[in-house]
DNA sequence: ACATTGACTTGTT
DNA sequence: CAACAAGCCAATG
């Protein structure tokens, strides 16, 4: 997100490891698509590392679309568990105008909105 | 180096 | 549905 300059390659590059891996994953969510923070963290081969993936969001910032993962409620819902009540808002914000839609719960249908990232061998 | 924290997840009571 | 617990891992003090 956010031009490719070569600022954000430095950028990228300060990274921990394990935050390059989560930043490789989610700047390839699809616009209008989204993905659960355990799913990041999967996709990026960090096991159960959910929270990781919160915490990274907050570091990586606006450098990747960062309203395009969300939390867990139930089996095939998503939900904005973003604590601050102003970033949670604005999330949902940037998601609607992607096109994505939330239930009267605030919750997001994975079957239809959820992102599956394809392994290697496509 | 140890303890605590956090935009999490899943299962059990 | 609410409360707990266990699991995972980098950042912070």
């Amino acid at each position: 997100m956010r031009r490719g300059r070569k600022n954000d390659d430095d950028f990228v590059r300060a990274l921990s490891q394990s935050y390059r891996k989560i930043f490789d994953v989610v700047v390839r969510i699809p616009r209008g698509r989204v993905m659960t923070y355990g799913q990041v963290a999967r996709a990026a081969g960090l096991g159960g590392a959910a929270r990781l993936a919160g915490y990274a969001m907050r570091a990586l910032g606006e450098r990747v679309p960062w309203q395009r993962v969300l939390g867990a409620k139930k089996k095939g819902i998503a939900q904005v568990t973003i604590r601050d009540p102003l970033i949670g808002s604005e999330q949902r914000r940037l998601l609607e105008r992607e096109g994505v839609r939330f239930s009267l719960a605030g919750g997001v249908d994975l079957a239809r909105y959820g992102h599956a990232p394809r392994r290697k061998t496509g």
